[in-house]
DNA sequence: AGTGTGACTTGGG
DNA sequence: ACCCAAGCCACAC
């Protein structure tokens, strides 16, 4: 049986490398177009379990959802270690933004 | 069963 | 740019 996390997961571990996905994003392409929450729900609970890519998880705008000391570092040097570049604690979702291949 | 909270998102002031 | 309010689902107490 398929649930919306495992199918959330699927789509997180779907995200190429280099690239980033919002909450939404994610939680649309997962069939969930208002599972921003769950989303993080899963990232927060199955991140390190399931090794899922939580760093390719930024806010709607590019912005990291993270803070100062928060694991906010952690997001940004990841991405930068993939070739995302980073500005101001955020990302050009124009460029790095990712949507299912589609773009 | 009810209440409060969360790595979210959108709209209004 | 900053703050507040509403909606969604799941978890914890």
């Amino acid at each position: 049986m398929e649930t919306a996390s495992d199918r959330i997961k699927a789509v997180l571990l779907s995200v190429p490398e280099g690239r980033v996905a919002s909450y939404g994003g994610v939680a649309a392409l997962a069939g969930l177009p208002n599972g921003a929450r769950m989303v993080a729900r899963l990232l927060h609970s199955c991140s390190a379990a399931d090794g899922l890519p939580w760093w390719r998880i930024v806010r709607a705008d590019g912005s990291i959802a993270l803070e100062r000391g928060g694991g906010y570092e952690e997001q940004c040097a990841r991405l930068s270690d993939e070739g995302v570049a980073t500005s101001g604690g955020r990302v050009d979702m124009s460029a790095f933004g990712w949507s299912g291949g589609r773009g």
